[in-house]
Formats: C-alpha cells, structure tokens, sequence
DNA sequence: TTGAAAGCGCTAACAG
DNA sequence: CTGTTAGCGCTTTCAA
C-alpha cells in the first residue's frame, strides 16, 4: 500500500496523495502495529539493557540518560536483568534464551561489577549488537565505550597528594572488577609519581555497596596509625565511609578526608557532600545509543577512538565538595 | 506444524513424537521469534513501566522489582519515559503514539508526582490492561495498587507526639499530588487527635526533591520558633532537610528531629541514618504484575480489597533510626 | 494425533 | 509515482 510509504516518510509520494492518505489516517486514528512491522523489516528498533538487580545509583542514572537517547532516535528500550549464580557468574543459557530472537536491535551491557567473559562472548554472538560500556579486556571486536579510570583515579590521588596527603587508605572494588583494577592502578601510578611507597595494609577490598565501606573505614581506621584520607572506588562505598567515621564521633573533613567515584547523586546527599571523579554517564549513553543506532562513533575533544568500534571519554574532571581537608 | 504445539506445551502430541521434535529442537538450537509469535497471537508478554525522569530512588526500587517479577511470570519489561511539557502537565498524543500498538499487553503507571486525570484517561484507552500505583481520585474502573498513606502518616504524627514533639514541621509534596494529600490528612488528623492547633506556618511546600527539602527546611528553622520536628512526605526531602540542618551545625536529632517516608535506601545513606515510614514497594510491584499476567489480587491480611480493581497494602510501619529525640 | 491452509499487519521487490 | 505480489515466522482452524 501507499500508506506504508506515506507512514516512512518515502520519498516517491505524490503530495496530493500523501495529503489524502494522512486524512484518512487521522480519520481512523490509525496507528502501525509495531510487532508486524518488526516482524517484516527484520527489525524491531528495540534496545535492550542488561540490569543487575544491584540498585546502584550508577545504573539508575545509566537508566535515565539511556531512556533519553533511545526516545530521541525512535528506539523503545528494554530492560533484562541479568540474574547472577550463587557463585557471582551469570547462567547463560537463561540470558540467551530470553534475549535470542527477542529480537533486540541492539544490546547495552552496562559495567560488570566482575569479570565475566563468557557473558560477554555469549552476547556478541546473539545476533543483536552489542555496546558494553566500561573496560574490557582483549576482545577488540566488540564495540564499547569506556571511561578513562586508571587516569581519572591517578588525577584523584594527586589531588589528595597536593593537599598534604601521605598515607592515603584505598577501598578497592570486587577483585574482579576491571574498573577497579584501573582505578587502582591510576592510584598506585600516583603514589610512585610522588615517590610514597604502597603500603598494602592501606588497601581494603569492598564490593561497592555502602556496606562494605563501612566495614573498610572501619578497618582503615582501626589501624595504630590510620589514613588521613580514604580512596573509594564509588560514590557508595564513600557514603559507607562517611556512616562509619560519623559513628565514631570524627568530623569530615577535619579528622579524615574522604573521596569518591563516579558523581552519582548520593555524593551530594550526604553530609558533608563529598569529593569525587564525575563519570559522565550521559554522554556515555549518548554515545552508546548513537552507536547502536547505526552511526559511527563522533568526533571530539573528550573523545579518543582506541579502535573502530572503542571510543573512550577521556574528560578527567574532579568535582570538588567539602569532603578533603587541606593539610598544607 | 507440530513444533509450535511442542514449544506451547500442548496437550495432544504423541510422546514419540514430541520427542522427535524436541530433539531437532535442541540440535538445529532453534529459538522461536518472539515477534511473529506476538504477530500471531495478539498478544506480546511485554510489559510497559512508565518512567519519569525524576531520578528518584523510589523509582528505581520499583524497576528492580518489577523487573524480578516480571521475570518471574514470564513476560518482558520495557521502560518508557513520560516526557512532561513544562506546565507539568504530559503530552497525552506523544505517549499514546509511542504506546498504541507496541502491542504492550500491560502498562505499570507509578504514582504521580502531580495530579494528571488526562494522562490515565489516556492510558485506559489503550488497548492494554493498566494497573497504576498509588492514590487515584475516582476512576473506579481502573485497576490499582495502593498504599496506605493517610494511616501511615498519622502513625508516624503520633509517634513524634508520643515522644514530646509538639511544634511539627510539615514538608509536603507538589500540592496536586494526591499521595501527598493523603500523607497531610494524615499528619493533620494526628495533629486533631491529640488536640494541636494545626499552623499553617510550619506547613512548607516541597516538590520531592532534596533541594526543595533544603529549601524548606531553611524557612522552617529560621522561624522565630522553629519546630522540634521536620516530617518530610519522603526520603529525598528529610535528605535535604538533614543536610540544612548540618549546615547550620545543628545536631540530629538533639537540635531537630527529622522523620522521612518510603524507606528507599537514602535514608540509610544520611548520618543519622533517619527514622522513615516503610512503603512495601516490592510487594506492591508484585500485586500490580500479577493483576496483569491475568491473576486476580490475592487475598492477604495486608492487603484491603477495596473493590475488585482495587488493593490497598495496609501495612504501616516505621522504621526507626536515629532522626527521632525522645523529649519526655 | 497430525498436517494443510489461511492469515496476523506490515514491508520488499518488482512491475506498471 | 502507485499498485501488485509475496512473505516475515508464528498460531489458528479445520480436515484427515
């Protein structure tokens, strides 16, 4: 029919015509159906995102900018969760049986909070594409956006350096974690380009919920001589830092420092708001979603492509509050 | 084909036979389309959650669990965004173009931050089944989900009136949001039963955001006589109203108790963790997907059936923190 | 118990 | 520029 034509903005209709026809459609308050279409075209302009049920306050706003993306090209979204084993791996066989033939245009496989390669081996071979957001270890192949964590975290380390700061405690992420493992890095690299040695008693491993960070401040500063200024790998674990040195009666920024990652809202929340490493999820999104969408990845300032199909943001940038203490 | 009986677990196939075709099944790893599936049946297993971009930790609580049991009974999640017009009103023909024929067999409305009858108007006319959560002004046909707010707010009224609180500040939402309503006929009946003038000065206006309960919270511990307690109509609010307090170093709860509501996870976040009303919120997710999948609401002693569309969860607890001094 | 035929509502490819 | 034909991959109805 010429409706379909008038419905995609084809070229070739005579305006007389297309006049005639978009009355009717008015008339009839007539809408495509969108499962036919899909079924038809072999594409469904749905995108699906991959959800942990880790309610963090990263994926919630991962959610938000995803949402708006998606809408402004047209796209629906999706939202799967990604059931974990017992044992901290996903169950494939779940996950490809409910996204295979789903018929997903694309899938968003946010940042794991461990390692899982098989999962990510698994997705690549559905036949939707695939942007994973955050690192990635070898697989050029597949198409990501990533953050530069190891630079942002050395950035944050020299920023406490700066300010007098020797003997800094790390809450580190699940060991697994590639972010982390980035993070750490930039903080070890920032340490030896001062000359401070590392002093593995001030690392602690957390898991990146509040929680943890509490039982990590806790630790750090039960120590005989505990940190001035404590490193956390996400904005939660800070938070959970903040709770326990509020319980102990010490005040931040005068008795201990504290420092977060990736400027979710729960950094202004708290008392005091807390420094930390603004992650621009939006524009990760933004270029994840463009990418799915068929485009290429764009050009800019904030943008280095490592491959064809591997952009990574580089904006390094230190959202200051009230959570560090000048020592100098 | 006798495939399609297979996969749908249909009751005539031969044992043989059903193993035949399973076993091509498994080998050929073949997966059914799920749109032509739709196609066919009129009907697509998608579930559809409204989201508004208010990032709001009520929200994300709900997709998580919505998210699980939507799983759970099979069908699939997707999210889409309620783009408001800057008069806060919704853009009723954007939505329903979006929604119309996506073939979604059910769509979730969380509560609204205001009031807007048009927009579930709307949404009832599409041709799927709506549950929406929250207060509702009429509309008595349409299913929902609700909570009960007048009872839980006189509840946590009284029990600041219990512990010598008689100067209350009342931080309210959006003065169109019927769940806020409920929430300040709540407080003021409390108020009435224990024969406390009501003051319209203590009364302040939020908008559910942490800056409005900052905003508040100023022009209430600026008074003259300020109140020796701040109720917020939720979480995100008393967050505000914690950090004001902090700001102008006043101790909670010595110099001021602060009460919140809905028990997301910011109110563990905070120091003092704060004393909150709990809103079941996964329980309350799990009432509206299995309306949707074609059950009826389950009987429960929580749970009022005020009419058949129509549950009440009647669960009211606080959850006591530290926000709360004991003046007696 | 199984198979054949028709059709869900659309778009692709071609012909007029 | 417009209409025709076929078919997307499944389910339904009816016949064998």
């Amino acid at each position: 029919m010429t409706v379909s034509r008038v419905l995609n903005y084809s070229s070739a209709v005579k305006p007389a015509t297309r006049e005639r026809v978009q009355l009717a459609i008015d008339e009839l308050n007539y809408r495509p159906n969108v499962m036919a279409r899909s079924l038809a075209r072999r594409q469904s302009l749905l995108i699906g995102l991959l959800y942990h049920n880790a309610s963090s306050a990263y994926l919630s706003e991962l959610l938000v900018s995803t949402l708006k993306y998606s809408r402004e090209l047209g796209h629906h979204l999706m939202i799967e969760d990604l059931p974990e084993t017992d044992d901290g791996t996903f169950d494939s066989d779940l996950i490809i049986s409910r996204l295979q033939n789903l018929g997903l245009d694309g899938i968003i496989l946010p940042p794991l909070l461990s390692r899982n390669e098989g999962l990510v081996g698994v997705l690549s071979e559905l036949n939707s594409r695939l942007v994973v957001l955050g690192q990635l270890e070898g697989a050029p192949q597949i198409a990501r956006v990533s953050f530069d964590d190891r630079g942002s975290a050395r950035a944050m380390t020299r920023y406490l350096i700066d300010r007098g700061h020797r003997r800094i405690g790390f809450v580190s992420g699940l060991k697994d974690c590639l972010a982390g493992k980035a993070r750490k890095m930039g903080f070890d690299l920032a340490l030896t380009d001062h000359d401070i040695p590392l002093n593995p008693d001030l690392c602690v491993e957390g898991d990146y919920t509040l929680r943890s960070g509490v039982r990590a401040a806790e630790k750090l500063l039960n120590m005989d001589e505990p940190p001035s200024a404590i490193f956390c790998c996400n904005d939660d674990m800070a938070a959970g830092v903040l709770v326990a040195a509020h319980r102990r009666g010490m005040s931040v920024p005068k008795d201990i420092s504290v420092t977060g990652f990736d400027d979710t809202y729960i950094s202004s929340i708290t008392w005091p708001g807390f420094t930390t490493i603004r992650q621009p999820i939006a524009q990760m999104a933004e270029l994840a979603m463009t990418f799915m969408s068929g485009g290429e990845f764009p050009q800019d300032d904030d943008i280095t492509r490592l491959s064809d199909k591997h952009v990574q943001v580089n904006t390094v940038e230190i959202i200051e509050r009230d959570s560090v203490a000048d020592l100098t």
